[in-house]
DNA sequence: GCAATATACTAGGACATCCAAGGGTTTGGA
DNA sequence: TCCAAACCCTTGGATGTCCTAGTATATTGC
C-alpha cells in the first residue's frame, strides 16, 4: 500500500467506464471515487495524530463535540444527531470513553429515558491537546489551497444540503 | 440519524473553531469535515443500491477490478495496490467473493507466492448488472453538477498526487 | 550452493459502523 | 385514567479496515 502507483488508478477507472459506453456516468463515477479516497487519505493522518493521545477519530469527535457544548454535557441522541452517526456507535464511544476516564454517563435530570455525556477534567484537557495536535499537523497543512477549500466548502454544503444533512 | 438539522453542524464547527482562536485552522477543518460526511453519505448510497446484488462497496469494487483486467484474473498483491486498500482487506473480500462463487483463487503460474483472483462467469455478470444499478442510481444522479464534478476531479486529483497516491 | 533478506498471503485481534431486537420511560389520545 | 405508540439506550451480530505476527516461496549475496 506504500509505494505511488505509475498511473492515476481512478483516472484509469474512469477511460475504462467511457469505453464501456458510460460516457455520461464516468466523471461523476471519478468523482465520486475520489472524494472515497480522500477521506480515505485524511482519516489516515488524523488517526496518525490523534493515536499518541490514545485516541481515534470517533472518541475524538465525541470528545471536541462536548468542549463546545456550555455545559460540557449532551444527551446521547444528541451527540448521534449533530455526528450524523448510529447511535450504537455512540455507545460504543462513550463506553471507551468511560473506561478511559474522560467521560462519565450521567442521568437526564427530568427524562428518565434520557443518558447524559459529561466531560471530565482530564477529558476536557485531552481534547484541548488533540484538537492543537490536529490544527498544526493537519488542518494546517490540508494540501488544499484556500481556494480549494471554498471550492470545497461550497460543493460539499450544497450536496450535503441536498441530501437532507440540514434544512 | 433520519431528520436533518436546523442547521449545519459543520458550519457551526467552524464557527467554533473560529471563536477559539483558529481562525486559520476553521475553513480547512470545514473542508476536510464535509469530505468525511460526504464519503459517508455517498457510501450509503451505494450500499443501499448493492444490497440487493447480495454485494458491499467493497466486495464490489474488486469484482469491478477484475472485470477491467483483460484476463478477468489478478494477483492479490496487485488488486490490494490498485484498490489502495490493506491486503488484509483484499484477502477478506476475496474469502466471501469466493464464497459467494463470484472468484476463484488460483495458483500464479511462475511466482509459488502469489495467488491469482479470477472472476466466474457468475462474477462477472453480477459485476455487469451492479455497475448498471450503480451508474443510473448513483453516478447518474449524484447531485454535483458537471462543474462541481470538474472541480471536484481537479481538486482531489492534486490533492491525491500531492499524499502520494500516484507519480 | 546456502544462508540472509525480501515478498506474498493468511490468521488473529482491535475498532468502528450499521441493523435488528429488546427493555425501560414518556407521551398522547381514547 | 390508562394503554398503545413513540422514544432512548444497549446488546448481539455482520462487515470492513488496519496492525502485528507467522508461514511459505523467491531472490540476492557471499
Amino acid at each position: 500500500m506504500g509505494t505511488p502507483l505509475p498511473r492515476d488508478p481512478i483516472a484509469d477507472a474512469q477511460r475504462n467506464w467511457e469505453g464501456h459506453g458510460w460516457g455520461n456516468e464516468a466523471a461523476p463515477m471519478a468523482a465520486v471515487t475520489a472524494i472515497m479516497r480522500t477521506q480515505q487519505i485524511l482519516l489516515g493522518r488524523i488517526e496518525a495524530v490523534l493515536k499518541p493521545f490514545g485516541l481515534t477519530f470517533a472518541r475524538y469527535e465525541l470528545l471536541a463535540l462536548l468542549s463546545f457544548a456550555r455545559s460540557g454535557a449532551l444527551p446521547m441522541n444528541k451527540a448521534s444527531a449533530l455526528l450524523q452517526v448510529h447511535p450504537t456507535s455512540v455507545t460504543n464511544a462513550v463506553d471507551r470513553l468511560q473506561a478511559a476516564g474522560l467521560v462519565v454517563r450521567s442521568a437526564h435530570p427530568t427524562d428518565g429515558r434520557t443518558t447524559l455525556i459529561e466531560l471530565t477534567s482530564e477529558g476536557r484537557t485531552l481534547a484541548k491537546s488533540a484538537t492543537a495536535a490536529l490544527n498544526s499537523e493537519v488542518f494546517a497543512q490540508s494540501g488544499f489551497t484556500d481556494q480549494d477549500v471554498d471550492q470545497l466548502i461550497r460543493i460539499l454544503s450544497a450536496f450535503r444540503k441536498n441530501a437532507g444533512d440540514f434544512t
